[in-house]
DNA sequence: AAAATGCATTCTGTATAGCGGAACAATTTA
DNA sequence: TAAATTGTTCCGCTATACAGAATGCATTTT
C-alpha cells in the first residue's frame, strides 16, 4: 500500500534539523515546551535533539534554558557559497555566449580592487586574447569589474577613487565621471568598457548574484571594436545581462 | 562506568550533521563509498542519512551519483546573521573606517570563546589579510574580541583563564596581566592588540552595543606594525570607537 | 572476452537507539 | 496557597535505524 519507492527518511535527522531551521527563523531563543509545540514533537523528544544540537555546537542553551542557534549554521552555510563552484555553474552559460558572441568570454570573481578571472573561452575568431585564467585587472576599467564594482559601490567609491590610474586615452580617471558611469550601469543591469583597460578593446560584463543579491562573480565579454557594428553593443550587453542572469538562476539550484 | 550526566545524544542526529559538515566543506561532490570511508560510517548507513539529506533539500544528488552539498544550507545559517542585521547597520561606518585608515576593517560578533568575523573590508594597502569572513579567532588576543571580552569580563574571566595559549610571544598568557588589560581596556573605550594573535599584526577593536549596554559585536581595525607610525594608535583608537559608537546609535534606529 | 574490481543501491533480520508518557523539580500564574 | 507551566529525568517498549550480505551496473585488468 505505500507508494512505489517512497525514499527513506530518517525521523531523527530529519526533527533535528527541522528544531535547526525553527531556531534559526526566529529573532528570539525558544524553550522546549513552545518549540516541542511548534513542531509537533514530544517534549522528551524535542529536549533529548536539543542537547544533541548542543553538544554539536549548532546550538547554544541560554542561562534562562532557552536555546538559541549559533553561528556554527552560518559558518557551515557560508562555506558551501565559499565552494561554490562558479566554473561549474556558469560553463553552459559560457559557451552559449560564446556561440552567440564569437568573442572572448570571461569568469570573473573580485579580489579587492581587482578582478580574477577564474574561466575563459577565447574567441573563435583569430584574434588573441590577453587575459589567461588566473589573472587580473583592475576593477574600474573592465566590464566584468565596472558590474561587480556598480554593485558595492557605496562602500568601494573611495577606495577606488584613489587608484584611477589611466591604461587608455578612454580609461575614467575623474571619480565624477565613475559615479555617473556606475549610476547608468546600475540602471543599464550591465557595465560597459570602451577600451579603458586595452587599446580598442571593448568588454561587457554582468553580475551573478546569490538569492539575497551578494555578488558572486561576473560574465563578461570582450570584444575588439574592428569586430563591432552599430548595434552590436546593446545586443551583446543584453546577452551578457541575460547570461548572467540564468547563471544566478542554477546557483540557486545547486 | 557511565561519567556522572554524559548528554545524551542522538547518533543518527550527530551523524546527517557530520555528513553535511563534509559536503560542505569540499568542493568537489562525493560518492557514498567515499564519504562512508572518510566518517567511519557503514556504506548503507551513509546512503540512508544521504536520501534523507536530500529528500529535506540539503544535499543534491547528482546525475553521476555523488552527492554535493546545496544552498540551502547557506540559506538556513544565514538566516541567523540577518536575524541580527548589524552588517547593514555597519557598513557604513566601516567605509568610513577603510577611507580613514586603509588598513583591513572587521565586524565580528562574539561565539563563545571565539570571536566570527561577519564582515570585513581588505585593506588597501597591497598586503592581504587572512582572516576570511566566516574565519574565528580567540577572543582574548585581537583587537575585536578583546573588546568583548572586557564588557563581559565578570563572567568570562574563569573560562578564559583556562585557554590562555599563546600564539606569540606577545600573547597574554596570566590571567593577572589579562585582568590589567581589561581593565586599561575598558578605561580606554577601545581594546589594543599588540601582536598577541599574529606577529606583528596589531588590532583595535570597539564595542557595538544595544541601548541596554548589550554588546552585541565589535568593530575592529588590523594593521601591520610596519605600517604604524608613533601616534597613529591613539588616532586609530579613537576612530575605532567612534565608528562602533556610530553604529550602535545606527542599530537603534532599525 | 572473461574475470575482477569498483561503485551505488536494495534487502532483511536483529539489536538497540530513540521514543512516548509519566514523574519530578522548579518557576510562574491565579 | 494552589494550580498550572516550565525544563528535565527516568524507564520500559517497539519501531527505527543499523550492519552485512547480496544485487546489478560500469570500468578496468587479465
Amino acid at each position: 500500500m505505500t507508494k512505489p519507492s517512497e525514499p527513506r527518511v530518517d525521523s531523527t535527522l530529519s526533527k533535528g534539523l527541522s528544531i535547526l531551521e525553527k531556531l534559526t527563523s526566529v529573532k528570539v531563543s525558544m524553550g522546549v515546551s513552545e518549540l516541542s509545540r511548534e513542531l509537533g514533537l514530544t517534549k522528551s523528544n524535542t529536549f533529548r535533539l536539543l542537547q544533541t544540537l548542543v553538544a554539536l555546537g549548532y546550538v547554544r542553551r541560554e542561562p534562562d534554558k532557552t536555546y538559541a542557534a549559533t553561528l556554527k549554521t552560518w559558518q557551515v552555510g557560508r562555506s558551501v557559497v565559499e565552494n561554490l563552484n562558479l566554473r561549474t555553474a556558469a560553463a553552459e552559460m559560457m559557451a552559449f555566449l560564446s556561440e552567440e558572441t564569437k568573442e572572448t568570454i570571461y569568469l570573473a570573481v573580485r579580489d579587492g580592487l581587482n578582478v580574477v578571472y577564474i574561466d575563459k573561452i577565447d574567441s573563435l575568431k583569430p584574434i588573441r586574447s590577453w587575459n589567461p585564467i588566473g589573472g587580473t585587472a583592475p576593477i574600474y576599467c573592465v566590464g566584468t569589474g565596472k558590474a561587480m564594482l556598480s554593485a558595492d559601490y557605496p562602500i568601494l567609491r573611495d577606495q577606488v577613487g584613489q587608484l584611477l590610474k589611466p591604461f587608455t586615452d578612454k580609461t575614467i580617471t575623474d571619480i565624477n565621471a565613475l559615479d555617473k558611469d556606475m549610476a547608468k550601469t546600475r540602471l543599464r543591469g550591465y557595465a560597459f568598457d570602451a577600451g579603458e583597460f586595452r587599446q580598442n578593446i571593448l568588454s561587457f560584463g554582468a553580475n551573478i548574484v546569490l538569492p539575497d543579491e551578494e555578488v558572486v562573480g561576473a560574465l563578461g565579454v570582450s570584444v575588439p571594436d574592428v569586430n563591432l557594428s552599430e548595434g552590436d553593443v546593446d545586443r551583446i550587453g543584453a546577452l551578457v545581462q541575460h547570461a548572467a542572469r540564468a547563471v544566478s538562476k542554477n546557483l540557486r539550484m545547486l
